[in-house]
DNA sequence: CTCTGGCACTCTGTGTTCCCGAGTGCCAAG
DNA sequence: CTTGGCACTCGGGAACACAGAGTGCCAGAG
């Protein structure tokens, strides 16, 4: 069905396209790699692609430019990822190495990624589910008042007050945190609910109506706070990128956590790559970008994930390395720190 | 110089200008407004406003066009700010009243001032310069490693993770972490460094060395992270202005925080609109965009800025209306919580 | 069966020209 | 000071022509 020499035509296509953003012909196909046949010849192979969907022109007697499902077959069989040069590496090593708390590492890697692909970089914050508690803290803001701390595992810090149903001394405070901390420690997220069933009947009776409060507060923050948080950077290069048309849709897309999370899709293993590709996108307002996303993590899990999103005539080997990179590196950072 | 009816003819082209978005001419004028004079009438007038640099043609025979000057006169004398509706506001509150934590109240807030204007928001975090610290909390992670949190009265969180030159048992946390509270409770945060001088010496000797790593680590949160944070949202406005030109320029000043501080401008009183027309901007790739920002804060003390950014020709008294409400209203939610 | 050169054909994009109309500035009269 | 009249300017859209790139197809050569 196709054979070597029509791939070879469509690898050559990809690659012009991307990199002059337009249509290619016959003609230049032949000047600029040698293929060994004549542009005739050339001209059957694409009159084949075009039969099947691979390429398209966009009017008749122009050149032709790749389709999505042509991207997805250059993506799939005819390209290769491209490592990034040491230096790349030594400067993403150094960027993510000087940031101080999990804000600042995802604060860091979104630009970062943002300036390797030129593009817009999306990092989601290490979800809460999927990483467990390192300390608990309770502290006391006024007479009926405290403060909920939680740290995670991955550095992530959750807080909220919480107004109590009575005065508490000082004491009881302590004594619960070090009953919760002596319990939770550890403990992964998805298990505190079981694990913080029976625990206000081991405590004494003038206590548990307080812990009642304090833990429904605790496990509310948990389940509510799934809604897991995004942030993006590089819209500038938005624009650079010739788009105009729909810039508009992309950047109403970009401020929709929940069209941003669909986005960076379903789980994949860690630094497993997934590619969409123009209308592969759950959004419509997407058709002709593309998003090209990684998990990231710490050990083995997959903690969340990051990727870019940019036109579907991008360089996607080149994308494809940055963004594996970054996601691996900001897993050494989190597993580091 | 400038009689009551060329103030009136500039008022009535800024009008038309903003909510046409073409040059407007002197038959136009009279046909939409009563002003009581023929065009020609009016031409003389626009010749004078002309002359006097409120308004330019585009071209030669194309209706007129106000300048930031002619903008800048609009907004000091010929406008007034003009309220939200009631149900606005309503809105408005209790949109920011399902807040639960800073982070959120911040989120929304832009969100919400986005929303409102149609524009750009910018929201800058309460800064911690002016607030005080309402908590310290010392977390061991491991052998030689503690969390430092810091909480203050607006409800930020700041969190360093610290490596310590020993190992430190936990109850010497502990009391380190009572006599560090003692000290600063309610402490303002630039009293902290003196606050914080001489507490090594008043420890036991063994305690010295830890307490040294900790404060010095506390006291470069405190410096470093002076640069504020700063968010923004409502991009997607933007594209629908017809800014076309100039939107990359704007998309990378959005980006760049530095940028955006200095934009919301220095401080003014709470609540107190700052407006800064076109070429007004510190910023050359803001050309022909406008900002409106007020300061916020609960009480009296202006704890941050926020803001909208637009194209020139925005509607001045709409938006002005909407910022400073926002404004009140973040400050209020900030107070009560 | 595949490749090649030739050829006629089809578009798009660009440059040119032309003309309409909105808007102006100026002037003389009220 | 205001007004109507008038000549003038210029931007922008419509009509048109044209060059150039690219195609499809066909017949002939390996």
């Amino acid at each position: 069905m196709l054979d070597d020499r029509k791939l070879a035509v469509l690898r050559a296509i990809v690659e012009d396209y991307v990199s002059t953003n337009e249509p290619v012909g016959s003609k230049a196909l032949t000047d600029r790699h040698n293929l060994g046949v004549s542009p005739a010849t050339i001209r059957n192979d694409m009159a084949a692609l075009e039969e099947q969907g691979y390429i398209r022109q966009p009017h008749t007697s122009a050149g032709r430019v790749p389709t999505d499902k042509g991207y997805r077959l250059f993506v799939d069989r005819l390209s290769s990822i491209k490592p990034l040069s040491r230096a790349e590496r030594r400067a993403i090593e150094t960027f993510l190495a000087g940031a101080v708390d999990l804000d600042e590492i995802v604060m860091r890697t979104v630009r970062l990624l943002a300036q390797l692909t030129r593009q817009v970089a999306v990092v989601q914050y290490p979800s809460l589910t999927r990483s467990s508690i390192r300390h608990v803290e309770i502290v006391p803001l006024a007479e009926r008042r405290v403060m909920l701390v939680l740290i995670t595992n991955t550095g992530r810090v959750e807080q909220r007050v919480i107004d109590l149903p009575e005065d508490v001394a000082d004491d009881r405070i302590g004594n619960l945190r070090a009953v919760l901390n002596s319990c939770l420690d550890g403990c992964g997220l998805s298990m505190v609910p079981e694990t913080v069933a029976d625990l206000p009947e081991r405590l004494p009776p003038e206590d548990r109506q307080v812990a009642v409060t304090i833990l429904s507060v605790l496990l509310e923050t948990l389940v509510e706070r799934h809604e897991e948080k995004i942030v993006f950077a590089g819209a500038a290069n938005l624009a650079a990128a010739d788009f105009s048309v729909g810039l508009r849709d992309v950047l109403e897309a970009l401020e929709e956590q929940v069209v941003l999370m669909r986005l960076l899709g379903e789980t994949a293993g860690i630094s497993e790559l997934t590619v969409r590709i123009g209308s592969e996108n759950p959004y419509s307002g997407l058709r002709g970008t593309s998003i090209v996303a990684a998990g990231y993590g710490s050990g083995d899990k997959e903690l969340a994930r990051l990727g870019v999103l940019g036109p579907t005539r991008m360089d996607y080997p080149v994308t494809m390395g940055a963004v594996r990179a970054v996601a691996r590196y900001v897993g050494q950072i989190l597993a580091g720190s």
